[in-house]
DNA sequence: CTTTTACCTACTGTGTCAATAGGTTTTATC
DNA sequence: GATAAAACCTATTGACACAGTAGGTAAAAG
Protein backbone atom coordinates (compact mmCIF):
# COMPACT_ATOMS: atom_id res chain seq x y z
CA UNK A 1 0.00 0.00 0.00
CA UNK A 2 1.21 3.65 -0.79
CA UNK A 3 1.71 5.23 2.50
CA UNK A 4 0.00 8.16 4.01
CA UNK A 5 3.40 10.56 3.34
CA UNK A 6 3.12 9.83 -0.77
CA UNK A 7 -0.67 10.41 -0.76
CA UNK A 8 -0.12 13.60 1.00
CA UNK A 9 2.56 14.80 -0.94
CA UNK A 10 0.71 14.59 -3.84
CA UNK A 11 -2.34 16.06 -2.43
CA UNK A 12 0.75 19.49 -1.13
CA UNK A 13 1.94 19.50 -4.77
CA UNK A 14 -1.84 19.81 -6.08
CA UNK A 15 -2.64 22.29 -4.00
CA UNK A 16 0.28 24.20 -4.78
CA UNK A 17 -0.67 24.23 -8.14
CA UNK A 18 -4.44 25.24 -7.89
CA UNK A 19 -3.76 27.62 -5.66
CA UNK A 20 -0.27 29.49 -6.91
CA UNK A 21 -0.73 33.38 -6.88
CA UNK A 22 3.05 33.64 -7.93
CA UNK A 23 3.93 33.42 -4.17
CA UNK A 24 4.72 31.35 -1.16
CA UNK A 25 1.69 29.34 0.44
CA UNK A 26 1.70 28.90 4.31
CA UNK A 27 1.26 25.20 5.18
CA UNK A 28 -0.98 26.17 7.94
CA UNK A 29 -3.20 27.24 4.43
CA UNK A 30 -2.48 23.58 2.68
CA UNK A 31 -2.91 21.45 6.04
CA UNK A 32 -6.83 23.50 6.10
CA UNK A 33 -7.54 22.92 3.14
CA UNK A 34 -6.42 19.56 3.14
CA UNK A 35 -7.45 18.38 6.22
CA UNK A 36 -4.49 17.16 7.26
CA UNK A 37 -2.92 17.91 10.32
CA UNK A 38 0.42 20.61 10.16
CA UNK A 39 2.71 19.10 12.27
CA UNK A 40 2.95 15.75 10.31
CA UNK A 41 2.83 17.74 6.99
CA UNK A 42 6.17 19.51 8.16
CA UNK A 43 7.77 16.38 8.45
CA UNK A 44 5.95 15.30 4.27
CA UNK A 45 7.75 18.59 2.88
CA UNK A 46 10.61 18.79 4.67
CA UNK A 47 11.27 15.86 2.33
CA UNK A 48 9.90 17.68 -0.40
CA UNK A 49 12.28 20.31 -0.07
CA UNK A 50 15.10 18.17 0.22
CA UNK A 51 14.20 16.39 -2.87
CA UNK A 52 13.92 19.77 -4.56
CA UNK A 53 10.35 18.96 -5.41
CA UNK A 54 9.18 22.63 -3.42
CA UNK A 55 11.06 25.32 -2.01
CA UNK A 56 10.67 26.70 1.15
CA UNK A 57 10.64 30.60 2.83
CA UNK A 58 10.89 31.27 6.43
CA UNK A 59 9.36 34.47 7.68
CA UNK A 60 6.19 36.26 7.42
CA UNK A 61 5.10 35.90 3.62
CA UNK A 62 7.05 33.11 3.37
CA UNK A 63 5.67 29.15 2.65
CA UNK A 64 6.02 27.14 0.27
CA UNK A 65 5.71 26.91 -4.22
CA UNK A 66 6.61 24.57 -6.40
CA UNK A 67 9.86 24.76 -8.40
CA UNK A 68 8.75 23.73 -12.01
CA UNK A 69 5.40 24.02 -13.87
CA UNK A 70 2.98 21.00 -13.09
CA UNK A 71 3.61 18.98 -16.29
CA UNK A 72 7.27 18.64 -15.21
CA UNK A 73 6.71 16.84 -12.39
CA UNK A 74 6.01 12.91 -12.61
CA UNK A 75 3.67 11.13 -9.64
CA UNK A 76 6.37 8.61 -10.42
CA UNK A 77 9.36 10.71 -9.31
CA UNK A 78 7.06 11.91 -6.33
CA UNK A 79 6.44 8.46 -4.71
CA UNK A 80 9.81 7.12 -5.38
CA UNK A 81 11.15 10.39 -3.39
CA UNK A 82 8.12 9.61 -0.45
CA UNK A 83 8.00 6.21 -0.63
CA UNK A 84 11.50 5.34 -0.75
CA UNK A 85 10.96 2.48 -3.46
CA UNK A 86 8.31 1.61 -6.06
CA UNK A 87 9.56 -2.09 -6.34
CA UNK A 88 7.13 -4.94 -5.11
CA UNK A 89 10.30 -7.20 -4.16
CA UNK A 90 13.40 -6.26 -2.13
CA UNK A 91 15.97 -8.02 -4.97
CA UNK A 92 14.67 -5.31 -7.43
CA UNK A 93 15.17 -1.80 -5.41
CA UNK A 94 17.46 0.14 -5.63
CA UNK A 95 19.54 -1.13 -2.18
CA UNK A 96 18.53 -4.43 -3.71
CA UNK A 97 19.57 -7.56 -2.09
CA UNK A 98 21.65 -9.76 -3.98
CA UNK A 99 19.66 -12.62 -4.06
CA UNK A 100 21.49 -15.69 -4.75
CA UNK A 101 18.51 -17.54 -6.19
CA UNK A 102 18.36 -14.89 -8.90
CA UNK A 103 19.28 -17.12 -11.47
CA UNK A 104 16.87 -19.63 -11.05
CA UNK A 105 14.18 -17.67 -9.23
CA UNK A 106 10.91 -18.37 -11.31
CA UNK A 107 9.35 -15.81 -10.04
CA UNK A 108 11.39 -13.03 -10.67
CA UNK A 109 10.24 -12.13 -14.49
CA UNK A 110 6.45 -11.38 -12.87
CA UNK A 111 8.25 -9.16 -10.70
CA UNK A 112 10.44 -7.44 -12.93
CA UNK A 113 7.47 -7.18 -15.90
CA UNK A 114 4.89 -6.18 -13.04
CA UNK A 115 7.77 -3.33 -11.81
CA UNK A 116 7.95 -2.08 -15.32
CA UNK A 117 4.25 -1.62 -15.74
CA UNK A 118 4.37 0.48 -12.44
CA UNK A 119 6.85 2.19 -13.01
CA UNK A 120 5.76 3.12 -16.77
CA UNK A 121 2.37 4.08 -15.19
CA UNK A 122 3.00 6.34 -12.47
CA UNK A 123 6.22 7.99 -14.32
CA UNK A 124 3.56 8.76 -17.40
CA UNK A 125 1.35 10.43 -15.01
CA UNK A 126 2.11 14.29 -14.05
CA UNK A 127 0.77 16.35 -11.54
CA UNK A 128 -0.59 18.70 -14.39
CA UNK A 129 -2.92 15.52 -15.61
CA UNK A 130 -4.58 15.46 -11.82
CA UNK A 131 -5.56 19.20 -11.83
CA UNK A 132 -9.14 20.03 -12.33
CA UNK A 133 -8.90 23.21 -11.43
CA UNK B 1 5.80 -3.62 -1.11
CA UNK B 2 4.85 -7.61 -1.65
CA UNK B 3 5.07 -9.45 1.73
CA UNK B 4 7.17 -12.88 2.47
CA UNK B 5 3.77 -14.26 2.52
CA UNK B 6 2.51 -13.54 -0.91
CA UNK B 7 5.52 -14.44 -2.08
CA UNK B 8 6.58 -17.78 -0.37
CA UNK B 9 3.07 -18.71 -1.12
CA UNK B 10 3.67 -18.51 -4.82
CA UNK B 11 6.76 -20.71 -4.71
CA UNK B 12 4.79 -23.28 -2.71
CA UNK B 13 2.41 -23.96 -5.22
CA UNK B 14 4.96 -23.63 -7.70
CA UNK B 15 7.41 -26.13 -5.92
CA UNK B 16 3.86 -28.40 -5.22
CA UNK B 17 3.06 -28.38 -9.19
CA UNK B 18 6.61 -29.30 -10.27
CA UNK B 19 6.88 -31.60 -7.92
CA UNK B 20 3.81 -33.33 -8.26
CA UNK B 21 4.02 -37.10 -7.81
CA UNK B 22 0.00 -37.93 -7.36
CA UNK B 23 0.61 -37.97 -3.83
CA UNK B 24 1.04 -35.20 -0.78
CA UNK B 25 4.30 -33.65 -0.34
CA UNK B 26 6.18 -32.97 3.25
CA UNK B 27 6.23 -29.38 3.97
CA UNK B 28 9.55 -30.96 5.11
CA UNK B 29 10.58 -31.28 1.85
CA UNK B 30 9.18 -28.24 -0.01
CA UNK B 31 11.28 -26.00 3.19
CA UNK B 32 14.13 -27.97 2.17
CA UNK B 33 13.98 -27.26 -2.00
CA UNK B 34 12.97 -23.65 -0.87
CA UNK B 35 15.75 -22.46 1.76
CA UNK B 36 12.52 -21.19 3.69
CA UNK B 37 12.44 -22.02 7.71
CA UNK B 38 9.90 -24.76 7.59
CA UNK B 39 8.25 -23.50 10.97
CA UNK B 40 7.17 -20.26 9.12
CA UNK B 41 6.01 -21.70 6.16
CA UNK B 42 3.76 -23.02 8.53
CA UNK B 43 1.62 -20.51 9.22
CA UNK B 44 1.58 -19.47 5.66
CA UNK B 45 0.66 -22.99 4.41
CA UNK B 46 -2.29 -22.73 6.85
CA UNK B 47 -4.02 -19.84 5.29
CA UNK B 48 -3.61 -21.59 1.97
CA UNK B 49 -5.55 -24.44 3.20
CA UNK B 50 -7.97 -22.22 4.90
CA UNK B 51 -8.15 -20.41 1.79
CA UNK B 52 -8.49 -23.68 -0.51
CA UNK B 53 -4.97 -23.13 -2.42
CA UNK B 54 -3.64 -26.43 -0.83
CA UNK B 55 -5.42 -29.95 1.04
CA UNK B 56 -3.52 -31.36 3.57
CA UNK B 57 -2.83 -35.03 5.27
CA UNK B 58 -1.91 -35.51 8.71
CA UNK B 59 -0.15 -38.65 9.77
CA UNK B 60 2.39 -40.48 7.93
CA UNK B 61 2.53 -40.07 4.18
CA UNK B 62 0.70 -36.88 4.32
CA UNK B 63 1.94 -33.33 3.48
CA UNK B 64 0.38 -31.16 0.82
CA UNK B 65 -1.18 -31.21 -2.63
CA UNK B 66 -2.53 -28.85 -4.65
CA UNK B 67 -6.59 -28.75 -4.62
CA UNK B 68 -6.71 -27.85 -8.58
CA UNK B 69 -4.57 -27.89 -11.87
CA UNK B 70 -2.18 -25.32 -11.88
CA UNK B 71 -3.63 -23.24 -15.07
CA UNK B 72 -6.38 -23.12 -12.16
CA UNK B 73 -4.79 -20.51 -9.96
CA UNK B 74 -4.26 -17.15 -10.72
CA UNK B 75 -1.55 -15.14 -9.02
CA UNK B 76 -4.08 -12.18 -8.09
CA UNK B 77 -6.12 -14.49 -5.87
CA UNK B 78 -3.31 -16.11 -4.13
CA UNK B 79 -1.57 -12.42 -3.59
CA UNK B 80 -5.00 -11.24 -2.26
CA UNK B 81 -6.06 -13.95 0.45
CA UNK B 82 -1.97 -14.10 2.03
CA UNK B 83 -1.76 -10.14 1.93
CA UNK B 84 -5.09 -9.15 2.49
CA UNK B 85 -5.47 -6.60 -0.11
CA UNK B 86 -4.27 -5.79 -3.19
CA UNK B 87 -5.76 -2.45 -3.16
CA UNK B 88 -3.11 0.77 -3.13
CA UNK B 89 -5.15 2.50 -1.06
CA UNK B 90 -7.44 2.32 2.27
CA UNK B 91 -10.21 3.72 0.40
CA UNK B 92 -9.71 0.77 -2.25
CA UNK B 93 -9.82 -2.23 -0.07
CA UNK B 94 -12.56 -4.74 0.27
CA UNK B 95 -13.01 -3.36 3.98
CA UNK B 96 -12.09 -0.25 3.03
CA UNK B 97 -12.86 3.01 4.82
CA UNK B 98 -15.44 5.21 3.41
CA UNK B 99 -13.52 8.65 2.92
CA UNK B 100 -15.83 11.89 3.25
CA UNK B 101 -13.31 13.24 0.38
CA UNK B 102 -14.49 10.84 -1.72
CA UNK B 103 -16.55 12.95 -4.18
CA UNK B 104 -14.17 15.09 -4.68
CA UNK B 105 -10.39 13.91 -4.25
CA UNK B 106 -8.28 14.35 -7.24
CA UNK B 107 -6.37 11.57 -6.91
CA UNK B 108 -9.28 8.72 -6.51
CA UNK B 109 -9.05 8.28 -10.56
CA UNK B 110 -5.56 7.36 -10.67
CA UNK B 111 -5.49 5.24 -7.65
CA UNK B 112 -8.89 3.48 -9.28
CA UNK B 113 -7.19 3.00 -12.76
CA UNK B 114 -3.58 1.85 -11.07
CA UNK B 115 -5.60 -0.27 -8.92
CA UNK B 116 -7.55 -2.08 -12.15
CA UNK B 117 -4.15 -2.16 -13.65
CA UNK B 118 -2.63 -4.36 -11.05
CA UNK B 119 -5.81 -6.35 -10.62
CA UNK B 120 -5.59 -7.09 -14.07
CA UNK B 121 -1.90 -7.89 -14.17
CA UNK B 122 -2.39 -10.38 -11.50
CA UNK B 123 -5.52 -12.08 -12.15
CA UNK B 124 -4.01 -12.68 -16.00
CA UNK B 125 -1.11 -14.23 -14.34
CA UNK B 126 -1.43 -17.93 -13.60
CA UNK B 127 0.44 -20.52 -11.39
CA UNK B 128 0.89 -22.58 -15.19
CA UNK B 129 2.81 -18.86 -16.64
CA UNK B 130 5.47 -19.36 -14.02
CA UNK B 131 6.62 -23.55 -14.19
CA UNK B 132 9.28 -23.92 -15.77
CA UNK B 133 9.64 -27.65 -15.07
C1' DC C 1 10.09 44.05 18.24
C1' DT C 2 6.30 41.49 17.22
C1' DT C 3 4.22 38.39 14.20
C1' DT C 4 4.46 34.91 11.00
C1' DT C 5 6.49 31.55 8.95
C1' DA C 6 9.82 27.61 8.10
C1' DC C 7 12.89 24.51 10.21
C1' DC C 8 14.73 21.15 13.78
C1' DT C 9 15.06 17.28 17.30
C1' DA C 10 12.88 14.17 19.86
C1' DC C 11 9.32 11.08 21.41
C1' DT C 12 5.32 7.75 21.32
C1' DG C 13 1.72 4.45 20.73
C1' DT C 14 0.13 1.02 17.55
C1' DG C 15 0.67 -2.40 14.45
C1' DT C 16 2.89 -5.50 11.08
C1' DC C 17 6.63 -8.39 9.58
C1' DA C 18 9.19 -12.40 9.88
C1' DA C 19 9.99 -15.48 12.34
C1' DT C 20 10.82 -18.90 16.61
C1' DA C 21 9.31 -22.11 20.36
C1' DG C 22 7.08 -25.84 22.04
C1' DG C 23 3.58 -28.37 22.08
C1' DT C 24 -0.88 -31.87 20.48
C1' DT C 25 -3.24 -34.68 17.19
C1' DT C 26 -3.55 -37.66 13.28
C1' DT C 27 -2.14 -41.50 10.41
C1' DA C 28 0.53 -45.18 8.31
C1' DT C 29 3.77 -48.72 9.16
C1' DC C 30 6.48 -52.22 11.88
C1' DG D 1 0.26 -51.49 20.32
C1' DA D 2 4.52 -48.84 19.85
C1' DT D 3 6.86 -45.77 16.83
C1' DA D 4 7.79 -42.42 13.49
C1' DA D 5 6.31 -38.89 10.50
C1' DA D 6 3.59 -35.64 9.41
C1' DA D 7 0.05 -31.78 9.99
C1' DC D 8 -2.01 -28.76 13.16
C1' DC D 9 -2.29 -25.36 17.17
C1' DT D 10 -1.22 -21.43 20.51
C1' DA D 11 1.83 -18.23 22.04
C1' DT D 12 5.78 -15.14 22.00
C1' DT D 13 9.41 -12.11 20.26
C1' DG D 14 12.51 -8.46 18.35
C1' DA D 15 12.84 -5.16 15.05
C1' DC D 16 10.96 -1.76 12.47
C1' DA D 17 7.65 1.33 10.08
C1' DC D 18 3.61 4.14 10.31
C1' DA D 19 1.24 8.13 11.65
C1' DG D 20 1.45 11.14 14.10
C1' DT D 21 2.46 14.67 18.59
C1' DA D 22 5.29 17.98 21.34
C1' DG D 23 8.03 21.72 21.95
C1' DG D 24 11.25 24.26 20.57
C1' DT D 25 14.81 27.63 17.37
C1' DA D 26 15.80 30.53 13.40
C1' DA D 27 14.54 33.64 9.80
C1' DA D 28 12.17 37.34 7.61
C1' DA D 29 8.81 41.03 6.97
C1' DG D 30 6.11 44.93 8.80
Amino acid sequence: MISTKGRYAIRVLLDLAENDNGGYIPLKDIAERQEISKKYLEIIVKDMVLGGLVAGASGKGGGYRLTRKPEEYTIGEVLELLEGTLSPVACLADKGIDCPRKSTCETLPMWEEYDRMQRDFFNGKRLSDLMTR
